[in-house]
DNA sequence: ACCGTGTTGGTTGCACAAAT
DNA sequence: ATTTGTGCAACCAACACGGT
């Protein structure tokens, strides 16, 4: 059953085979995006427009300054394409076709959401709202990104779902998931019995994680899955990690100031000291302690990078199983990269690979070196 | 210079189950 | 019985900025 699903062709692989290519639509409007960590994204809407083998009716303008380099406004005609066959962007405005009374876009000073004040830190790029998790759109993002497989790994709870457990006040916090019954998820839109019992038996599941996991689904700023796992690797339980203050937060690999200052900060909050106390009294659990016993670790030292699609595996199998043998697996390829997997329809980092001499093997090779 | 974090969009068959 | 809605998987460029 699962053969079926690898012989298949990725649709992007589809996609590339398309020559680059631009095109021309219309800026409908720019909306602005509040994102978990209340940064603030404008999106351009465009007229739907055929670009390189898909409709794009969206493309990112990243920030208020990339928005006035190129000075986008609304209703102007515009150049699309997509970057490196991808995703969609707006590449340049033209100005002879400007309507006479566009105006130049400004970046609100609210949050369109919540209203809060928008925050600048001085010297930065990214505005970001203020309003914390009292902003419904931060807390929303807040909970899918806990949800989300490479956290909580909380199966089928998706954007529609968490919107309604929150306006239906089904749930406060994350730790009130864990609280949730079958008849109260029943009576939600789409949600029969049958969906109802799925998802809470994937809520309960999820008790069963990883320190790094549950880290990384705390949603700290600066803490990805990376730091996430160094972090827990660093300090092995929560308590030390949260008893920890700035300086010995820094005695952790590739922890800086600014990670450690959001480390304190996000565990001096009283509210999210009660969460995870919520959350581990509701059941959330994981191994604490020293790591067992590691086996050979033959790949030690060595850095590797996965490109292209690997029929036997997911990327993310391979790079599990790479660094189980002690391989630190990067994403992207430079001279200090010891060796490229390079899948079928490998695309720029195989060729980056090729022009610095970076010893490249295939799928056959890789199954060869896991043993 | 390089790596990690966080943010963005688009495709689409499949799996599942609710809704009609 | 059929249609509709939702979630999932896979990919990655570009930008800003933290940290080494």
């Amino acid at each position: 059953e699962q053969a079926g699903f690898v012989a298949r062709a990725p649709r992007w692989a589809i996609a590339r085979k398309f020559p680059a290519e631009e095109a021309t639509t219309r800026v409908l409007a720019i909306d602005v995006q509040v994102g978990r960590t209340g940064a603030l994204t404008p999106v351009a809407r465009l007229e739907p427009v055929f670009v390189g083998g898909v409709t794009v009716t969206n493309a990112t303008l990243h920030n208020a300054d990339e928005i006035q380099r190129k000075d986008v406004r609304v209703g102007d005609s515009v150049v699309v394409r997509r970057a490196g066959d991808v995703i969609p962007e707006v590449a340049r405005v033209l100005m002879e076709q400007r309507p006479a009374d566009s105006q130049p876009f400004v970046m609100p000073s609210r949050c369109p959401v919540c209203d809060s004040t928008v925050v600048a830190v001085e010297g930065e790029a990214i505005l970001r709202c203020g309003g914390g998790l009292y902003c419904p759109a931060q807390h929303k993002e807040a909970v899918k990104h806990f949800a989300s497989r490479r956290a909580m790994d909380i199966d089928g709870l998706g954007d529609k779902l968490v919107d309604q457990l929150l306006d239906l006040g089904l749930i406060q916090t994350v730790a009130d998931l864990y609280h949730l019954g079958v008849e109260a998820v029943a009576r939600m839109e789409r949600m029969g019995q049958k969906s109802a019992e799925n998802l809470v038996a994937a809520i309960a599941a999820s008790k069963t994680t990883t320190l790094a996991r549950f880290l990384y689904a705390l949603g700290i700023r600066e803490v990805g899955e990376v730091t996430a796992q160094t972090l827990a690797a660093h300090f092995y339980t929560l308590d030390k990690l949260m008893a920890a203050d700035a300086a010995a937060l820094q005695t952790a690999p590739d922890v800086g100031p600014a990670v450690a200052g959001q480390v304190v900060a996000f565990f001096a909050q009283a509210h999210n000291r009660e969460v995870i106390a919520a959350l581990r009294q509701a059941g959330v659990h994981w191994p604490e302690g020293m790591p067992a016993g590691q086996g050979d670790q033959p790949l030690l030292g060595r850095t590797f990078v996965i490109t292209g699609t690997l029929s036997s595996m997911t990327r993310d199998e391979a790079k599990d199983r790479l660094q189980a043998l002690g391989a630190k697996v990067a994403g992207s390829v430079s001279k200090n990269t010891h060796c490229l997997v390079a899948g079928s329809e490998a695309g720029s980092k195989l060729a980056k690979a090729q022009s610095l001499g970076v010893k490249v093997i295939d799928e056959a090779e890789l199954l060869a070196l896991l043993g």
